[in-house]
DNA sequence: GCGGAGATGCTCT
DNA sequence: GAGCATCTCCGCC
């Protein structure tokens, strides 16, 4: 069943593991102008309630992080300074950890989503997280709560790109809070254009960092 | 091309 | 009213 893999993928091995498989997935939106997806070329872990940058630090619980509450490859969409985010749920059900999508790679509708982000071009399309949900035209929470792959957003499991090299920093836009702030839980295919901040210099614009 | 200041809107206090 | 898992623009290379 699709279900059981969704969870399957989503929980049973520590987060940081599951961040470091997603990247190379294919995001797909079918989205009411048409299909936009993406491959997934970073992305950040959230360990929940131990993690003081987490949004569920402490086991915080709000109407508005409920999402990471819930099973397995539920979607938490959030806002932050006007951006909407996009977050995968992992873990099972009340452990609230999850996987922010940081950047994306255009396959599906790039016309379409340059022009959701207002003539911007090339990497500036989808290079940062609250880029790529423009880019997706996805400006609201309207899909917050529900399952990856049971709706419109769907992430294929199956198939996917193979990162050369995968690099491992500390995680972006966090504030300083103790030993957790440094922590290495930020993931990116080495190279990728695509990656949030990633400097002209240090992309590989033959293969954008993928071995196939 | 790159880094930093300022704008930004939503959520919880 | 503060805090924030960000973006954009504008200087200065």
């Amino acid at each position: 069943m699709k279900t059981d893999e969704l969870k399957t993928f989503f929980s049973g091995r520590p987060t940081a593991e599951i961040t470091k498989a997603i990247l190379g997935k294919r995001l797909s939106y079918q989205s009411p102008q048409g299909l936009l997806s993406g491959i997934i070329v970073e992305a950040e872990a959230y360990l929940g309630q131990e993690d003081s940058t987490a949004h569920a630090f402490n086991g915080r619980r709000t109407p508005a992080n409920e999402a990471l509450y819930g099973e397995p490859g539920t979607i938490y969409i959030y806002t932050l300074r006007g951006q909407y985010m996009f977050d995968v749920a992992v873990q099972e059900k009340d452990n609230p950890q999850g996987i922010l999508v940081r950047g994306l790679e255009p396959v599906d509708g790039v016309t379409l989503m340059a022009e959701n982000r207002h003539g911007k071009t090339g990497s500036d399309i989808s290079n940062g997280p609250g880029k790529l949900m423009q880019a997706l035209g996805i400006q609201s929470k309207a899909l917050n709560l529900t399952m990856v792959n049971a709706g419109p957003l769907s992430i294929d499991l199956d198939h996917g790109r193979q990162p050369k090299e995968i690099i491992t920093s500390a995680r972006v836009g966090v504030s300083k809070r103790g030993d957790w702030t440094e922590a290495p839980y930020r993931f990116y295919v080495a190279g990728n254009p695509y990656v949030s901040g990633m400097r002209k210099r240090d992309m590989d614009l033959d293969s954008h960092g993928w071995l196939n």
